[in-house]
DNA sequence: GCCGTTTTCGGCCCGACTGTTTTCAGTCG
């Protein structure tokens, strides 16, 4: 455990014991807004620890939370955390889990019926006592008795690449309506984020209750779990063949419906794409320049009870997006950024990476290892692509399940290589690498003869995945530094929902990175995305050049790009900084440069 | 509890849906 991760835990803690406690909202999101930011932090917080002055330049961190965070630091506690873990009953907190249940409603079971736990709250649904708290009924109590009985299928976030195709399947349902004029997804999906919690779909039409109730008859719906003119919220399956095969235990999604007129999509698309930070921050902005801005559009502030556009107040803006943000002097900011993480301070947006600029695969796997697809066939996928580069890495001899290559068979994959080079002619470029392990003391899994000899060399961790902190980065470094190697792959080796993997010291790679034009992998498996998003931010903004790759190991691989290139978005990643993305000279003379 | 090109004090976004209510509180995003 590090500081931050402590941190992290410790502040939310507090916030979520200050909200039972009923204390001043402001506080409570004081709190949780410096938890988000430490979340987005990419460094650790230890070598600054001491320091009040760096760890306050950390936005949402003044000076009372660093004074909680060096209180944490010096003694390993957080008195203020400690105190209300003596007012607030732990088991209360998982109370306040149940969809449906908020702080107030928690607090007054606490207080008027001594609930201090699930099993509390299920004896006071059984013995009829729940009826008897203000403002619950019968229905309230069908709820969350329904959210119980959900909560214990267990739902885990859904990963993007599980979630993006069940909209996309969704919102080509949708169009089979006439009605529809316009539907996209919105939310953490739009925005790249690797998991998401729910789906939300935008539809445009001028007939509500006709796609509302095509909607409701869709495939794989489970349970309506709302539904009024211009929102409805259902949950759906999760299909057992998502993802190809299971990957995740989450058995259902809730996807939520909203209905716009198509003259304000612009609004609308901008107020639930998110985020919410993003949205509170540049309602902030339309405020202090005399607008009121919401999902119906930017009107111009005038004196007046109710929203504007019900007392006929024309917008100023509200078809596109981007005359919304123009009509604030702000920058059309790409979904992926829109997080309230220093977007704001950019006075022109940034032209990030995109599929289209990716002109090159350099981790991928044929039969030789564990990949399903022949040589051939997996050269046809990447022409197929518009790829002008392909590079073909596969398995060390370490890793035994992944059926690795020993020095021998690498060498007679040489010749099947060449074979294919002549076929494949004027096509593209074919290049014969390895994925070599990184074994756990740093060193690699093949001599630095073979390694030299091997055009392009991808190195990765697989085992020892449990290492601490700074063993791991002695270890990462090695590989980074090493003469022979261009790509750092899947740096991490975490896997999403399922392992955490290393914490390597994210500004330590960097720098050896950027002194050794080693390129930092953005693997766009949606399983692995590592990098991570904050990690690609941080490293790009230290000047790191980044390879996303497939790790191709089936022909669908290769449409998990789409992620990978969401995660560098995230990261503010542009173009330039990408090795994919150049051009076949500039892409080979930087491989050539680490075979002087 | 944070923050400042209106402010070092006094703000801190906005609306839909639900269930329980005769006008609104709670939850959610």
């Amino acid at each position: 455990m590090t500081l931050k991760s402590d941190s992290i835990r410790s502040l939310s803690h507090i916030a979520t014991m200050l909200e039972l406690l009923g204390e001043d909202a402001f506080r409570v999101n004081a709190n949780a807004r410096a938890v988000r930011s430490l979340e987005a932090f990419p460094d650790e917080l230890e070598p600054i620890a001491d320091d009040q002055k760096q760890l306050t330049a950390i936005p949402g961190i003044g000076a009372k939370i660093a004074q909680k965070i060096i209180e944490l630091h010096t003694s390993g506690r957080i008195s203020e955390e400690d105190e209300l873990a003596r007012k607030v009953p732990q088991t209360l907190l998982e109370v306040l889990e149940v969809p449906g249940l908020g702080p107030k409603t928690v607090r007054l079971m606490w207080e008027q019926q001594q609930v201090e736990s699930i099993d509390d709250l299920r004896r006071i649904i059984a013995d009829g006592s729940i009826l008897t708290l203000p403002r619950m009924g019968q229905k309230s109590v069908d709820k969350i008795t329904a959210a119980l009985a959900f909560m214990e299928t267990s739902s885990e976030r859904l990963p993007i690449g599980i979630a993006q195709p069940l909209a996309e399947l969704l919102i080509e349902y949708l169009r089979q309506s006439p009605e529809i004029i316009k539907a996209e997804f919105a939310g953490s999906l739009r925005r790249g984020q690797e998991t998401v919690g729910d789906i939300d779909i935008l539809v445009a039409t001028s007939n509500p209750a006709a796609v509302t109730k095509h909607f409701l008859a869709a495939p794989n719906l489970e349970e309506v779990l709302a539904s009024g003119d211009t929102k409805s919220s259902a949950r759906f399956a999760v299909p057992e063949s998502a993802g190809g095969k299971r990957k995740t235990t989450a058995r259902a999604i809730q996807i939520d419906l909203r209905i716009v007129e198509q003259d304000a999509w612009g609004a609308a698309l901008l107020y639930f794409t998110g985020s919410k930070e993003h949205g509170v921050h540049l309602r902030t902005v339309a405020r202090k320049q005399g607008f009121t801005l919401n999902e119906y559009g930017l009107f111009k502030d005038e004196p007046g009870e109710g929203p504007p556009q019900s007392r006929g107040i024309a917008p100023i803006a509200h078809a596109t997006e981007a005359e919304i943000y123009a009509q604030l002097d702000q920058p059309a900011f790409p979904p992926e950024i829109r997080e309230d993480m220093g977007e704001f301070d950019l006075t022109e947006a940034p032209r990030l990476i995109e599929v289209a600029d990716i002109k090159a695969e350099l981790h991928a796997h044929t039969r030789a290892s564990d990949g399903r697809l022949s040589l051939h066939q997996l050269i046809e996928h990447a022409i197929s692509r518009g790829f002008h580069t392909l590079a073909v890495t596969d398995h060390s001899r370490s890793s035994v399940q992944a059926n690795g290559l020993s020095i021998e068979r690498l060498q007679e994959q040489r010749q099947h290589i060449e074979d294919a080079r002549e076929q494949f002619e004027g096509q593209i470029t074919i290049l014969h690498g390895c994925e070599v392990d990184i074994l756990t003391d740093g060193s690699l899994d093949y001599d630095d003869e073979t390694l030299h000899w091997l055009d392009l060399v991808v190195a990765s961790p697989h085992v020892a995945l449990t290492q601490d902190p700074k063993t791991a980065t002695k270890r990462l470094l090695n590989a980074i530094e090493h003469p022979c190697v261009h790509i750092l792959g899947h740096p991490t080796g975490r896997l999403i929902n399922r392992r955490e993997g290393l914490s390597p010291a994210i500004n330590e790679l960097v720098a050896a990175a950027v002194e050794h034009e080693t390129a930092l992998e953005i693997n766009a498996h949606w399983q692995r995305l590592d990098l991570r998003d904050t990690h690609v931010r941080a490293a790009a903004t230290g000047g790191a050049r980044f390879a996303i790759d497939c790790d191709v190991h089936h022909a669908a691989d290769f449409d998990n790009l789409r992620y990978g290139v969401a995660t560098g978005r995230r990261g503010w990643l542009e173009p330039a900084q990408c090795v994919n993305a150049l051009g076949h000279k500039d892409l080979h003379g930087w491989i050539k440069s680490k075979r002087v």
